[in-house]
DNA sequence: CCCTGATTCGC
DNA sequence: GCGAATCAGG
C-alpha cells in the first residue's frame, strides 16, 4: 500500500492528535505500527509531545551473559544528533477550556470516583491535579460526552465529503481505549 | 508482558 | 521512500 496523499493527511491528521502510532496504524489498515513511525520520521515530524525521550543511549546493552550477540545486522553507527524538530502541530490541539461544567445535582462534578455510565466524561481542568473532575452531565445511551460536548468533541472534517470523516478531537477520556 | 516511539538499514 | 528489525523506555 502506497503512501497516498490522502493517508499522509491522515496519519499527519491522526498523529497530531496525539495517536499512537499502532492506533494510527490500525485506522489507516494495511500497514503495520513500524510503517506509521517510519513515514512519520520521514515527514519529519516526530517527537511531539512526547513524555519519554531523556536521552538516546547509542550504547547498547551488553551482552547478557548468554546473549551469542547474533549481531545480523550491521553495527549501529553513533546516529546522528537529533535535530530539534519544531512542527507546529499546534492546531490540533485537543479541546480548549470548553463549556463550563455545570454543578451535579448534589453539588458537585464528577470525579474520577463518582463518574458512572450516562455521565459526560469531558474533563475539567488537570488530569494531573486532585482538582480535576469530569462534566458530570447526564449523556445519551452510549455517549461518553453530553450533547454539549460532543458537539466539541465529535467534529465532522471536511476532508473526503462521503466517507465517515468524524474523528474525535476531544481529549480523551479515562475509559477510551480502543477495542482490540 | 504490555505498550510507546526512535533508529538503522536492506530493499 | 518504505518498513521490518531492533532498540530503549514506561
Amino acid at each position: 500500500m502506497a503512501w497516498t496523499e490522502d493517508r499522509v493527511a491522515t496519519l499527519t491528521k491522526l498523529w497530531a492528535e496525539g495517536l499512537s502510532a499502532s492506533q494510527i496504524a490500525k485506522e489507516l489498515g494495511e500497514v503495520t505500527r513500524n510503517a506509521v513511525i517510519g513515514k512519520v520520521h520521514r515527514l519529519g515530524l516526530s517527537g511531539r509531545a512526547k513524555p519519554s525521550r531523556p536521552k538516546r543511549k547509542t550504547t547498547k546493552k551488553a551482552a547478557t551473559g548468554t546473549t551469542p550477540a547474533p549481531k545480523p545486522r550491521a553495527p549501529r553507527t553513533p546516529s546522528a544528533p537529533r535535530t530539534p524538530e519544531q512542527i507546529v502541530a499546534a492546531a490540533a490541539v485537543p479541546a480548549p477550556p470548553p463549556l463550563e461544567a455545570k454543578k451535579m445535582s448534589n453539588g458537585e462534578f464528577a470525579t474520577i470516583l463518582t463518574i458512572t455510565d450516562h455521565m459526560c466524561k469531558w474533563p475539567i481542568g488537570d488530569p494531573s491535579k486532585s482538582e480535576f473532575r469530569f462534566c458530570g452531565r447526564k449523556t445519551e445511551e452510549d455517549e461518553p460526552y453530553c450533547v454539549a460536548h460532543s458537539r466539541v468533541a465529535y467534529q465532522p472534517s471536511r476532508r473526503r465529503g462521503s466517507s465517515s470523516n468524524t474523528k474525535a478531537i476531544g481529549p480523551n477520556p479515562t475509559s477510551r481505549k480502543r477495542l482490540r
